[in-house]
Parts: C-alpha cells; structure tokens; sequence
DNA sequence: TCAAAAAGTTAGTAACATCTAACTTTCAAA
DNA sequence: TTTGAAAGTTAGATGTTACTAACTTTTTGA
C-alpha cells in the first residue's frame, strides 16, 4: 500500500529522521527542522502530512518514530545517498563535501535497477566514502554494535576512526578539514588534550597535530 | 541574469520545444502538450509564465520559439541527457527505453561539475547511444547538414542510419523494436518496399527482413 | 464557403511545500 | 515554584504546477 509517489521532500525529511535517530536521543520536530531547514510551522503541517501517509508517528511526548515503512523509504534513500557518494568519489574524483551534495540532489532520482546496477558496477561497497555503513538492499543492516564519539575520548589514548554520522556530513567545512588532516574512515587518532572549558581537544594523526572542536568531534565515531 | 532557479517542469518544457523545433516546422502549443503530458489549459498557463521569464516568445501565428536563453537551458538539458544515456547503456549496462527514461529524471539533478566530469569518464562523447549528437559545451553544435527520414528513402535504395530523434526516443517499445532488429546507428539498411496506403514500409537489416510503419520511419534519420 | 476538427482560452480548484507573524505550551534551571 | 527559553501551534498567504469543464477562435478540408 505504498506504491504511492514518494516526492523528494518527504523522502528528504524521512531520511533526516532515520539519521538523526542515531545521533539523538528522542528526535524532535524543532531537530529536524533545523536539519532540513525548515520553519517550525511548515514542520507541523508536514509531520501531520506524513503521520497521516503513515511513515511516523508523533508521541505525547512529542517524540518522532519512524514506522516499518517510513523506515523502509529512509533506508531506501540512505542507500542511494551513500552509493551515490562513492560513485561520485570513486569514479568521479569529487572531493567529500562536493560528493555528498551531489548525491544529496541525485537520490531521489534513482531508479531501484540503476541503483543496483551501480552497486555492481562499485563492486557492492559496504560503506560510504565518510565510513557510514550502507544499509543493505536485503540483510538488516549489520552493526557490530555502537561506536563511540570522538568527543569522549580520554586524553592519552589512540583510537581508530569508523565513520563520520550524517550530521556532520552535512557540514561541507568540517568535511574538507577531515580530508585535509587525513581524519578519514580507518585512520588511527591520537588524542592529545582534551579541554571542555574551552571546548576543544587535540588530536594528533600521523605527525600532523592540530585541535578540533568538541562539537564537532561529537560527529566522529571511533573504536 | 539568469541564475534564477530553474525548476525541473520548466527544464522539461524547454528541452521539448528545442527537440520538437527538429521535427515539426512550426511548434505549436498543442504539440509541447503532447509531448509534455499536460493538458491544454496547463500550456496556456506555463507558456505565458515561460515567455515572461524570457526563455521563449509566442508569434502571432501561435508560433513558440525559444530565446537564445531558452536554447541554453534546453541543450544544457539535453546535453545531460545524453550524457547519462551513454553511462546508463555503456556502463551500467541499461537497453535503450530504459535508458532513456531514468535519464530523464537524472538530467535535472546533475551540476555543470558533475557533467563535466562523467564527460571526461566516458571519454568525451559526441552522440548518444541513439546517434543524437550531444550539443557541445563550447563549440556550436556541429551539424553535417540535416539528415534524411526513412520515410523519404524510395524502395531499392541502401542508406546508413544516422539517428533516432528525440522523439523517436520517447516511445520506449519502438526503441525496443529497434534494438531488437538492429536497427541501430551505422547500421545499413535496405529498403526493399514502400506502401503508403498501408502506412508499412519493408526493411532489411543483414539477413533480417522485417515491417515498420510509416509513422515510426518519420522519426529515424538517414543519409 | 462553411462546418467540423484542432487549437487555444478562461474560470475555478487543488495539492504540495513554504513562509511570516502572533500565540501558546512545555520544560528545565535558578 | 516561577519564569524565561525552547518548542510547538494557528492563521493567513504565496508560488508552482496541474487539473476539469465550459467556451471561443482558428484552421482546414470537402
């Protein structure tokens, strides 16, 4: 009962939901407002919209779940993003922030065949450029549990990075300073110094030493 | 002056009446229409809107010709088209109908970077897969004179086929057939008899004979 | 020429996606 | 507990794209 035409904008605030879910706690209306960048008022006409097209439910307490199916369509589209990006990296050479613009804009012209033929054509890649896992056509998506973020590092240790969430792959800065100080999927972190009071810490890869800010280490997954 | 957002129903008027301007002498709103999918009353409507944005103009006999700002925005289009057509067919493997209309929703999603850059990947094309050259970046549109329609060629006569128009390329089961049959660009045809009362004209491709209907002919071009 | 077919037009409506401005509700911290 | 910030809501509007239904104008062929 879904075969209904999906336009770009619900699935664009459907995709934003299911990636904020693993970013904060109860996802509310004012969050994904901000992400999509939106007014609050459209937000209220848009969640009735789509609570009533039955991909989420609003809670009393104001919480936003995702049903089976809107979970399908974000999945759907998370998919074809991250694809996207690799085939635009990979194939094309564009550079992280460029790539996730760009797919940002093609996802929702993909088509499931050329989707999977351009999965093939990748050699089926399991995550993007930024290290997110691609969630799977048909096996659930196979986390090996939780990762944890930068920013609760201590002070002293070395850590590998894992991917960078989709919440800071929006932010075209903080993708090209990734790039540029090498804080890619895999690499190994040393974490330096951490300073709450001045909301940053320092990080140390490879001989290149500089200071991210605490925020955005909140973004960086890590083992 | 032009760096207004263009939407993609706007795109797709004005890459018709450009691919239209090739086949039918004087293009008229009923046609765009057609071609389009709306109605008559939705022409009116966005014939007025388009010429106010100053990409076409509307002559007294009715006639819609488009502004040399128009003609940019439709071959940007129909370059992109083209483009995805040939990665679609060549490396994704996709036949020609498909091709044709995934590429059809693709072309408004792509960036001059990114069109720029599956050139390159693809080795600069100059024809789509259906022989329609790809309007240049630069340079004019290099045509070797206009090319003949089938339907023209007496019976008896040889000739080589050059290309499907656009239009042609919007009826996805005669691509089909023309795929089926060989009947692709460069391929030599015979053409053994012409029935016009019938509409039918008897064609031969290697050791394949086989019927097309007239109206079909129209929209291949040969030399 | 003149009537039927083709083309064009008007008026009214609708869905989607958004906005601004004014308000109300909820929550969390002093 | 009060209160100010954050979140949510309502009302009213706009722009784009498209529709149906009824009507007028043009074109064209017998």
């Amino acid at each position: 009962m879904t075969p209904a035409k999906i336009t770009p904008a619900t699935e664009d605030y459907l995709r934003t939901i299911y990636a904020l879910e693993e970013e904060v706690k109860p996802v509310i209306a004012a969050r994904v407002a901000e992400e999509v960048g939106v007014t609050p008022s459209t937000m209220v006409s848009t969640l009735r919209r789509l609570e009533g097209e039955g991909y989420l439910k609003v809670l009393r307490r104001k919480e936003i779940h995702l049903t089976t199916e809107g979970k399908q369509v974000a999945e759907r589209i998370l998919r074809r993003h991250f694809l996207l990006e690799r085939f635009l990296t990979d194939l094309l050479g564009l550079d992280w922030g460029k790539a996730h613009q760009e797919a940002h804009r093609l996802e929702h012209a993909l088509s499931q065949d050329v989707e999977d033929r351009l999965a093939k054509l990748l050699g089926h890649p399991t995550t993007c450029p930024h290290g997110n896992p691609i969630p799977g056509r048909e096996l659930a998506r196979t986390k090996k549990g939780p990762r944890t973020p930068l920013d609760s590092i201590t002070a002293g240790k070395e850590v590998e990075l894992d991917y960078i969430t989709e919440g800071g792959e929006r932010d075209a800065r903080l993708l090209g300073f990734l790039q540029e100080h090498q804080l890619v999927p895999g690499a190994k972190v040393q974490v330096l110094d951490v300073a709450p009071s001045l909301g940053i810490m320092t990080l140390k890869v490879g001989a290149d030493q500089f200071s991210l800010g605490i925020e955005a280490a909140k973004k960086i997954r890590v083992h």
